[in-house]
DNA sequence: AAGCACATCAACCGCCAGGCG
DNA sequence: TCGCCTGGCGGTTGATGTGCT
């Protein structure tokens, strides 16, 4: 016997929400505000169930979602918070206003896991893919991807004996400008 | 123009933690 | 203390879009 399902799966609908279904669950969470998703679609008179309802206006239904292509600088964010948090992706959007995890896990699998390997970086340790490129003398030997690989490894060690001596991390040694209070609080209220 | 391969991302699934009776 | 229920999370899937031959 499996665990029982979230809801009557015969009378629900699934995949891809219609305009309709948006606006009935837009229109309803104006109304009464986020509560028990549970019941949720049925008052909303939704044939969904609840976390479907959850994941559609969380993903992309709530109107302080960003949306659009990230910047360069939340690229930058994400590697670092990455770094430190691994794949914590509620943690991370967290920590990126207008943006939500899924958005985030998706970009990373589909852009930031590939920008990092072009670096020579491995996406889950970030550290240096290959180990002979540890050896800084050859960095006279390598592209210009392998030399920031390289740097980037140095420069983790350095972070690493640099954070021995301070209780500074290492994403606030690097960015004193991110917030790393990780405590969980409303998305305004970053 | 057609067919294929690859990329993207919305949505689903199963698991887990915490609240509550 | 225990078991159930719910919300939330991370991993994965699959439909759709895009580019290449």
């Amino acid at each position: 016997m499996g665990r029982s399902p979230c809801c009557e799966k015969e009378h629900t609908n699934k995949g891809a929400w219609t305009k309709e279904e948006d606006e009935r669950l837009i229109k309803h969470i104006k109304q009464h505000g986020e509560g028990c998703w549970r019941s949720l679609p049925k008052a909303a008179g939704l044939l969904r169930c609840g976390k479907s309802c959850r994941l559609r206006w969380i993903n992309y239904l709530r109107p302080d979602l960003k949306r659009g292509n990230f910047t360069e600088e939340e690229d930058e964010l994400i590697i670092n918070l990455h770094s430190l948090l691994g794949n914590k992706w509620s943690l991370i959007a967290a920590r990126l206003p207008g943006r939500t995890d899924n958005e985030i896990k998706n970009y990373w699998n589909t852009h930031v896991k590939r920008k990092l390997i072009s670096r020579g970086i491995d996406p889950q340790t970030h550290r240096c893919l290959n180990a002979n490129n540890k050896n800084p003398r050859n960095v006279s030997m390598q592209t210009d991807d392998e030399t920031i690989a390289i740097r980037n490894d140095v420069g983790f060690k350095v972070i690493a004996a640099a954070e021995e001596y301070s209780n500074c991390s290492s994403v606030e040694f690097l960015h004193p400008q991110i917030n790393l209070d990780l405590s969980i609080r409303p998305p305004h209220l970053y």
